[in-house]
RNA sequence: GGCCCCGUAGUUCAACGGAUAGAAUAGAAGUUUCCUAAACUUUAGAUACAGGUUCGAUUCCUGUCGGGGCUACCA
């Protein structure tokens, strides 16, 4: 590899120059920026107390010593500190000719990606989306990588949530179903959920209205009461109610595998709630036996972490219940049971559970795990859109079925405004509307840092131009036709022809491209491989515009050009990919 | 109140502590020699504020101001 040639060479020249005490000093190369010439620069400032000379002269000095010891390096030039080394055409050249792929290491541990895990009351929404797109997309980054990786789900299907969605269709839609209404069943179960708390909120009024206090009222309503009760049948494991309880759960998670094909996210291994919520509560006990968590008088059990810096936080309620993080504490310890050779677990959750994870790695720790060490939080920002935000109270919130409708149909619009798709079966127009609508959301929201919160545009992403999915699936396209116009020749490509500065600023962006996964990879961040993608399909437009590829005349030429795009292409699809993005050869 | 995250062109996004802060859109002006003009070229425009650390700060530290989140015997 580059890098490590480069920095060999380096660390020889500058031991021979200034001696051996500047072997301790990293050495790091950048690549250098497109307004200078040169492949990769050297900054110089580190090394000045040892030369004790001007930043200009040490760079000169060290220059000029690399360009006499190695024939990768062809030439140089200093701006200030900064030493840019000019690699042989050779190298890049050679490099393309031998390509082969990515190759990247097996490796032994097995990385769990958790993502989506939502509630069985309502659909999901534009939140969801997020989650999923980068959960899934993470994980197959990691999967390029080499690694071993299970995708995961906690499925919250127990719980009063669920119950007030139960109790709401006993009570108002007995006999309806997914099947009698003609509705997919998440949304169905979602609509008796919005019921419920209609019918709680002018109970509560009326309580209030009648003298009671407000906080009264709201645990005295009687659909609230209600509700209460069937969690504590279900938790007796009632008959009756753990039917019904089923019956709509497995209506919830029908839509929500259509959802999910939608999406194009799949699962490895499901985990539910209601067969993992007790298993924490041991482990609490045992860490209480062990004085690192403390009992109160009325029997419940804490954890302070105050000494961290954190709170004191409720592990086991004083009727003996557990709480939330409890359950988490449970499932942490299962799956590294159930997947020994688990290093990794990434939960992607959003960012109003900061402060959960912190406590919740804090106390793995102090109980002594050490593979605690190897929980991740991917920690992602709120969703927003152009309107502002999403508020259920408000009913703002953007169902994750119809944003992906809209986004197909607008696809379907702005492709028959454009005229484009000329000579398309109906079917082939459907099937493209589709990977054109999913590749802009998808595009749009993954381009995006994940902690960082963003607005999503549904307009904007399905542009045609910019720095979008359909822009970049549109170029890809371009290339695959362009390729097949050309009568294939064997590419075989002799190392000393000369190339032009777009196609050699093309090979080193093809080259770029494992630096950035493995980026990807480390940081948990798709971003960097969708803006990596766009950047690939810049270069390859300027390049496209600057030389002739079919028309050029000289037959190497002309097979490094072919060869150079199908690379591209290659490159782009397979970014695409790891994003979760088809990528057609005909658009 | 305490804790966490974010403040970059009109807008949406970039920038391992490095060079003249990059793109894209919207604006202005151009370009039909190979693929599909859904392209390309040129142009104008930004680091919230004040300090500090250092050869160098959008990046690290402190404070101020703005936006968001968490701070339940909810999940």
């Amino acid at each position: 590899m580059l890098e490590e040639e480069l920095t060999d060479l380096v660390k020889t020249t500058l031991t021979a120059l200034y001696g051996e005490r500047i072997s301790d000093i990293p050495i790091n190369f950048q690549h250098t920026r497109k307004e200078f010439e040169g492949d990769r620069t050297l900054v110089v400032f580190p090394y000045l107390k040892f030369s004790g000379k001007s930043p200009e002269i040490t760079a000169e000095e060290i220059g000029k010593e690399l360009l006499g010891s190695s024939e990768l390096i062809v030439d140089y030039n200093v701006v200030k500190g900064f030493l840019n080394l000019i690699v042989d055409n050779v190298f890049w050249v050679n490099w393309l000719r031998n390509f082969k792929g990515l190759e990247f290491e097996a490796e032994k541990g097995t990385y769990m990606v958790e993502y989506s895990s939502p509630n069985t009351n309502k659909p999901l929404h534009l939140g969801h989306v997020r989650n999923n797109l980068l959960g899934y997309s993470v994980s197959r980054i990691l999967e390029a990588t080499g690694k071993k990786v299970v995708k995961v789900q906690v499925i919250n299907d127990r719980g009063i949530h669920i119950c007030k969605s139960m109790l709401a269709w006993e009570t108002f839609g007995k006999g309806v179903s997914p099947q009698s209404s003609g509705k997919k069943g998440d949304h169905l179960v979602g609509e008796f959920y919005v019921k419920f708390d209609q019918v709680y909120k002018e109970e509560v009024k009326a309580l209030v209205d009648s003298g009671m206090e407000q906080k009264q009222a709201e645990s005295n309503a009687p659909i609230m009461k209600s509700a209460k009760d069937m969690l504590l049948k279900w938790e007796e494991k009632d008959q009756k109610v753990r039917g019904t309880w089923k019956m709509m759960n497995d209506w919830v998670y029908e839509g929500f595998n259509k959802t999910y094909e939608r999406l194009g996210v799949q699962f490895d291994r499901l985990y539910y709630e209601s067969e993992t919520y007790l298993v924490g509560k041991d482990e609490v006990i045992r860490g209480l036996g062990k004085g690192i968590f403390e009992s109160e008088n009325d029997g419940s059990v804490w954890v302070d972490l105050t000494e961290d810096g954190l709170d004191r936080k409720i592990l086991i309620r004083s009727d003996g219940t557990s709480v939330y993080m409890t359950q988490d504490i449970g499932t942490a310890i299962l799956r590294f049971k159930d997947y020994p050779d688990l290093e990794q677990l990434v939960y992607t959750v959003g960012n109003e559970q900061n402060y959960h994870f912190k406590v919740l790695f804090l106390i793995l720790k102090k109980l002594g795990f050490s593979w605690a060490e190897g929980c991740v939080h991917l920690s992602y920002g709120m969703v927003e859109l152009p309107s502002g935000k999403m508020k259920s109270r408000e009913g703002t919130v953007v169902d994750a079925d119809d944003l992906m409708d809209e986004m197909v149909e607008t696809a379907r619009l702005k492709s028959e405004e454009l005229g484009k798709l000329e000579g398309f079966s109906e079917s082939e127009k459907e099937a493209l509307y589709h990977v054109i609508g999913m590749g802009a959301l998808k595009y749009f929201i993954l381009k995006v840092d994940p902690k960082k919160q963003m607005t999503f545009n549904p307009e904007e992403s399905i542009d045609f131009a910019g720095n979008t999915g359909p822009f970049v699936q549109y170029t890809h396209a371009r290339i695959k036709t362009l390729l097949a116009k050309s009568e294939s020749t064997s590419l075989q490509l002799d190392s000393t022809i000369d190339i032009e500065a777009v196609e050699r600023n093309l090979i080193k962006e093809l080259y770029r491209y494992k630096e950035v996964l493995e980026l990807s990879a480390r940081e948990f961040n798709p971003a960097y491989l969708a803006n990596y993608a766009y950047d690939l399909v810049k270069l390859y437009n300027q390049f496209y515009q600057t030389v002739p590829v079919l028309k050029e005349e000289n037959t190497a030429k002309r097979n490094f050009r072919l060869l150079l795009s199908t690379r591209v292409a290659e490159r782009i699809a397979n970014a695409m990919s790891l994003l979760g993005i088809a990528v057609p050869d005909k658009m």
